[in-house]
DNA sequence: TAATAAAATTGGACCGGTTCAAAAGGGGTA
DNA sequence: TACCCCTTTTGAACCGGTCCAATTTTATTA
């Protein structure tokens, strides 16, 4: 395999000349400049990766976390909106040069050993974090190393945390009200994973939203969900089984809204006749679900390209301030799942 | 930050021992080892990814390359399928302290210049490849570097390529055999775009399969799609509008069969009853479909595992033979969206 | 106790780039 | 022609590890 050296000696200049052709330093006499490049080409020389960032201490990586929570000692279900926010984040990468380095780890006790040896060890240059719990460990510690980062969610207490986050509290505010508007006073309401950190202000959402109905939010009627279409089944057979069950249900992901229709659906009722359902992010299957699901839409690419951007902006220690603790305004999609009350 | 010498001279030691250390080397002795790491932890050192693999020639990263057809100026939309076999490989590396670099590069003239990058600027330590065309360049370029790299499709005609591949044509032959046990001989079949590898595999399992139920095939009732939903229900609407439409459809991947399903409820007619779909893939969403939908299942965990083990494998130069070449054969999960013919 | 073998440790060369002070080259002017 | 200034080019030090031949320490044996 070709080194510098090889090229330069092909060239008849210094290794320094054929380092500046690479770096496009305006140094460089033009004819110089052909010598080299013809060099290169003949020996098809690309550079050492591994060699360039021992010096630059750059590593033209970004790294993209998605944690596992590992409730089960079986894998779980991929999230579709966290993979469409990578390959979102995959696409706003494509035809930079930035390679995206995606890791899958594990929530619990020794998390943190894994983020360490990506962060010391230089793996990345900087890293972007989903699933933002209250008081994220991994903030805190890449804080302290001040490492290059960005986090899909709101961390309100750091002002130096850099992050891109939707108005949950907004889009719930919004089914509310289009339920309402349908005549729904009994709102349920599947709530996220509580350690998490849009929970809280999802839950916000629902109360504002409830009280500028005019309804009362009745604490039966809430349950706790994992984010799985198994637990929006099984949360909606326990609304269900409520002596005064809900007319809709509010569900915090698409998923956990599916799982809902098929509890519905399996006890005979209709989706958006009898009872109306709402999901959360709008992944791409939720408009072909049958009814088609109306749902609070992320704009996931516009979303994952501003935290790349955003991200790269940190990298270059010239953070794009405008792109940073950014609220997105999600918007309702209205389809077939939610109608009037019967 | 700490590096090497830093931790030697805290504990004492000569940077050889401390790398020593570092690589389990047995030589060693005990009490120097804890005083090491000792040192290693009073320092929180943790070694330079660039200057390990600068000398080991090895990144510890694996690189997934998913490929962008760029139908049109937009992106297109990131296919569950492809999407899912990256989160397994991603499962698969969690814990063995491999990367997983992801790249979305577009197909066209000029692809080959990212592989290159990424080959001989040793980016990566091996490649697993998705989406594989007939004759595909970036396969010929690999061999002729001599990378490490494995395949997800066949490639048949190169005996030192590894691959692991689903059994395509048993799995489309398993589909007109049930669709032939439910009376159904007009059987109309949306093709993979023609330039995929399998598209091939999978023709000629249709036509076993239609010779073996008896049935002769319409060439009229054969349409190409791109994988796209949309594809699928331009298709189906196609097919439909035919003199003598089709009792029942294949479609290549589930999304298209969703398209499909769309076009045929469009048009007021049930599906498992008036029409009846049989997908490919059983992404996750396709048992939650209404109705649910009948699919040939690829096992994607398994392969993503499978191609993962096998990559690790030829990396360290002693390829797993036994999971080299793997044939998979894929499983019909009968559901809802077929039926008998009416 | 000396000689010898085995185990543990050392330190400098090396991986392949970047960087920058110093040297060389080129042109203009007196 | 000598001198000066500006443009190019050079090459050695450095980034932070691994590797291995040489050396030192420890254990074994005569």
């Amino acid at each position: 395999m070709a080194t510098i050296r090889d090229v330069a000696k092909y060239a008849g200049v210094s290794v320094g000349t054929v380092s500046n052709v690479l770096n496009h330093s305006p140094l460089v006499r033009p004819d110089t400049r052909e010598r080299v490049l013809a060099a290169i080409e003949a020996l098809n020389y690309h550079p050492s990766a591994a060699a360039r960032s021992l010096n630059t201490q750059l590593t033209e990586t970004i790294g993209l976390v998605r944690t596992e929570l590992r409730l089960s000692d079986k894998p779980s279900e991929p999230d579709p909106f966290v993979l469409d926010l990578i390959d979102g984040v995959s696409t706003a990468a494509m035809g930079t040069g930035i390679g995206l380095s995606f890791w899958t780890i594990p929530v619990g006790p020794g998390e943190l050993k894994l983020y360490q040896r990506l962060v010391r060890g230089r793996q990345v240059d900087g890293l972007i974090l989903f699933a933002i719990r209250e008081r994220d460990p991994r903030v805190t510690f890449l804080k302290e190393e001040n490492f290059p980062f960005v986090v899909f969610g709101r961390c309100n207490g750091d002002a130096d945390v850099h992050w891109i986050d939707v108005d949950g509290a907004y889009g719930i505010e919004q089914a509310v009200r289009h339920l309402a508007e349908l005549g729904h006073t009994r709102i349920g309401y599947v709530s996220p994973p509580s350690e998490q950190q849009l929970t809280h202000h999802r839950w916000a959402g629902f109360q504002r939203g409830m009280k500028m109905a005019g309804s009362a939010i009745d604490m039966n009627l809430v349950v706790e969900g994992d984010y799985t279409e198994r637990s929006g089944q099984l949360g909606m057979h326990y609304l269900l089984d409520q002596s005064h069950p809900p007319s809709a249900v509010i569900c915090n992901n698409d998923r956990m809204a599916f799982g809902a229709m098929r509890a519905i659906q399996a006890r005979g009722l209709a989706v958006g006749q009898d009872i109306s359902v709402v999901g959360f992010d709008d992944i791409s299957l939720a408009r072909y679900w049958h009814p088609p699901l109306t749902t609070i839409r992320q704009p996931t690419h516009k979303i994952a390209e501003m935290l790349f951007t955003l991200l790269q902006s940190i990298i270059a220690e010239n953070p794009a301030e405008e792109l940073s603790k950014q609220l997105i305004k999600p918007e309702l999609q209205i389809r077939n799942s939610t109608g009037s009350i019967p």
